[in-house]
DNA sequence: AGCACGCCGACT
DNA sequence: GTCGGCGTGCTC
């Protein structure tokens, strides 16, 4: 539908505010706009960044209307991205401007970017040739483009040389070209040695690519199997036909690993889009995709929302993984609406992963998804050997968690100068503590929650919640002295263990709340990889992309744990963390090792993971949720919870918010991805419950469903996602 | 979501 | 007498 717009004089806009409708503004008559264009507005006292929307405005004061402030200088969005908030606003119950609102997230990026003053040859030469000045010719022939304090710099002389060339004339000021945030990758850079499976499905991938179109893939292969390397063969495609390129990854595997297979096969790095990307390069990178000089952007869930142009192609790696899912704000699962944007913008959508999730394999079996998978690991890479070990046949000694059989593996490993994993997917010391004299638990104040000790820091902590207090010498309720124990294992009381065992070994403790943060155990990790540790026992962060070149080893301390929590996905949930933890194992080419300690060799996961046989894990899994009245999906009931004001609205938000993610089993409320939305007459809060909700909040839930709505207003609570209808 | 306005408690 | 807490309402 193409014709020429007619002089608007009011047209609605997407503002960063939770209403239901865009709001209307005038345009001034030297003004031009299209839906889509990015403008500048003020609301209220303030001036911000809004989106020309193609929904109509709600009614309003014509006394009310306010003049657009600029139209920034960068293309408008498409419709295609016009159309993905609309859908997501409706499928999130969101409002609208919420959603815009993750499209405006690089404020400085919509002015295009400062000129840059540089400097440039001309043809004059200078009167006299000193040494200083050679070299600052020199280093001008290079490069592309010079500023004077660069060039100064690069050459090793003061600016003042340079100042002296050029008031000879033998430079002269130019405004530098914006630079390129990333190369051009090159599609033909290195032909990858693919196995005949990778083949196979590398040319599946690359017709998708050419051909167009929306319709979604799901490359199913064990760690290991190349595909990566598979999937690149449909990027290599997308770039070839001039077209963009998105490829999301969890937020913890944007490691320099993938950045390097990346350049190793495309001879450039993608553009990268993550959280901690400087505020400077996130300008750039969003004006480069907006301008489409960006062909291929890897990023984490909120790249989603990149104004590309021209999108060929999304891929979703390690589809399966729970970081996709955004808890605030906004919640999304940025898996399911990579699928939306391909659907709307008809896009070919590639879902990766060794273990993918449940829905994406019951899309696959409905034919909605098509599915190809990597049967074998490639070439040296061999599988660890992998096994249980019975706890109730080898019990660890008294107050230890090392089972014989474990501490016999490692001490071999060590032995021959490899390196042992030991993972426990919980942080601290001890899950609960407890008073000997007379039974006090320590228990979080707000949530209830056991304390977990955290003996490096002396503190107790409220994992849900985040409270913390100090560990205290004498119980607070009985006041006896010295007779608080420590019950169960965190990863420091394994490290403990640990050195006992091995007290000359190096071993080291990784988690999330480590001294230090992020840089930290960045170069812990490193540290790591150039074999600086023998032992090293970490929480779920060591089970993502890094590579242990030495690591012969993997001992998984409680694989029950997080099976018996109610969680409707605990099995999947575990099944899949074990696969991918045990798979950071026989990466070395030697001889590997996976050992599960558990005290249920027979459970249907443990079953899986050493047999292999992941078919049949999955048809039960599909199965037993549609015994428990949890089909893989299915529309969900409403719930009516009243409130009478929006302090006890919000209240309830808070209290919904804290405690719902990953937490115990709902069965009320149905499968885990069901997103809940609170209306309080125009106040409206949601959340998604991803793991469950625990027993007291499910009760706290059906005693609001049963006092009904309230006549001074409700707060309505929905829960009404439906993965099998989001196209 | 921001931000202003407004009404009650501890301070220069 | 004011500073500042957060409860309430509004933004085209």
């Amino acid at each position: 539908m193409k014709q020429d717009s007619p002089r608007q004089a009011v047209v609605p806009v997407l503002v960063p505010v939770p209403t239901e409708t865009p709001y209307s503004y005038a345009v001034p008559d030297d003004m031009t706009v299209v839906p889509g264009s990015i403008v500048r507005v003020p609301l209220g006292p303030r001036e911000i960044a809004a989106i020309v929307s193609d929904q109509p405005a709600g009614a309003v004061d014509a006394r009310k209307l306010r003049p657009i402030s600029a139209v920034f200088d960068c293309p408008p969005l498409p419709g295609e991205s016009l159309r993905f908030i609309a859908w997501i606003a409706q499928y999130t119950m969101t409002p609208p401007g919420m959603v815009a609102r993750m499209f405006l997230r690089a404020p400085a990026a919509l002015d295009p970017e400062p000129p840059v003053n540089g400097i440039a040859r001309t043809e004059c030469l200078p009167d006299r040739m000193t040494a200083a000045r050679g070299r600052v010719l020199e280093i001008a022939e290079t490069g592309s483009g010079w500023t004077r304090p660069g060039l100064a710099r690069a050459a090793g002389v003061s600016a003042s040389v340079i100042d002296g060339l050029k008031a000879q004339g033998v430079f002269e000021d130019i405004v530098l070209p914006p630079q390129p945030v990333v190369a051009e990758p090159d599609p033909a850079f290195k032909q990858p040695d693919l196995s005949a499976d990778q083949i196979g499905a590398g040319r599946v991938l690359r017709d998708m690519a050419e051909k167009g179109g929306f319709g979604v893939c799901l490359l199913d292969g064990v760690t290991g199997s190349g595909k990566t390397e598979v999937y690149f063969e449909a990027v290599a495609a997308a770039i070839r036909q001039g077209r963009q390129v998105l490829i999301l990854l969890p937020e913890i595997a944007l490691t320099h690993a993938f950045l390097e297979r990346f350049q190793d096969r495309f001879g450039a790095k993608p553009a990268e889009w993550h959280s901690d990307l400087p505020p400077r390069m996130r300008e750039r990178v969003w004006r480069q995709v907006a301008e489409n000089q960006v062909r291929v952007v890897a990023g984490a869930r909120s790249a989603l929302f990149l104004p590309f142009r021209d999108l060929g192609l999304i891929v979703v790696d390690e589809e399966h993984d729970p970081s996709y899912k955004q808890e605030d704000r906004v919640f999304y699962s940025a898996r399911d609406m990579a699928v939306v944007r391909g659907h709307l913008g008809g896009h070919p959508v590639v879902l990766a992963s060794a273990t993918p999730s449940i829905e994406s394999r019951y899309n696959a079996q409905q034919g909605r998804y098509r599915r190809v998978a990597l049967p074998a690991r490639f070439a040296e890479a061999a599988l660890p050997e992998l096994g249980t070990v019975d706890l109730r046949r080898n019990p660890p000694a008294r107050g230890g968690f090392l089972s014989p059989v474990l501490i016999d593996e490692i001490a071999k490993t060590w032995r021959r100068g490899e390196q042992s994993l030991l993972f426990l997917n919980r942080r601290g010391y001890a899950p609960l503590t407890l008073c000997r004299v007379c039974g006090h638990r320590f228990q979080c104040p707000d949530c209830s929650s056991w304390l977990v000790e955290h003996r490096f820091r002396g503190q107790l902590l409220c994992h849900q919640c985040g409270y913390a207090e100090q560990r205290p010498e004498a119980c607070p309720s009985c006041g006896a002295l010295d007779h608080l124990v420590a019950c169960g294992p965190g990863v420091e009381r394994i490290a403990e263990e640990v050195v006992s065992h091995f007290p000359d070994a190096r071993s080291i403790v990784l988690s999330s709340d480590l001294a230090g943060g992020v840089r930290r155990l960045r170069l812990e990790l490193e540290a790591i990889e150039k074999g600086e540790a023998d032992i090293v026992i970490g929480t779920q962060l060591v089970a993502k992309g890094h590579n242990f070149p030495n690591l012969t080893l993997v001992g998984v301390i409680d694989a029950d744990l997080g099976l018996a929590n109610g969680d409707p996905r605990a099995a999947e949930r575990t099944f899949q963390l074990l696969s991918q933890v045990t798979g950071r194992a026989g990466r070395t080419g030697k001889k590997s090792l996976g050992l599960l300690q558990t005290y249920q060799p027979d459970h249907p996961v443990m079953r899986a993971i050493v047999s292999g046989d992941w078919e049949t894990f999955y048809e039960r899994e599909t199965a037993e949720r549609e015994r428990a009245g949890l089909p893989p999906f299915g529309r969900l009931a409403g719930i009516i919870v009243s409130a009478a004001t929006r302090a006890e609205a919000e209240g309830h938000a808070r209290a919904l918010r804290r405690v719902a993610p990953g937490d115990a089993g709902i069965v009320v409320l149905g499968p885990a991805e069901a997103p809940l939305s609170l209306v309080a007459g125009r106040y409206r809060f949601r959340l998604m419950v991803q793991g469950g909700l625990r027993a007291d909040l499910q009760a706290f839930l059906r005693a609001m469903v049963k006092a009904g709505p309230s006549p001074r207003g409700s707060v309505r609570v929905q829960i009404d996602i439906d993965p099998q209808s989001f196209l």
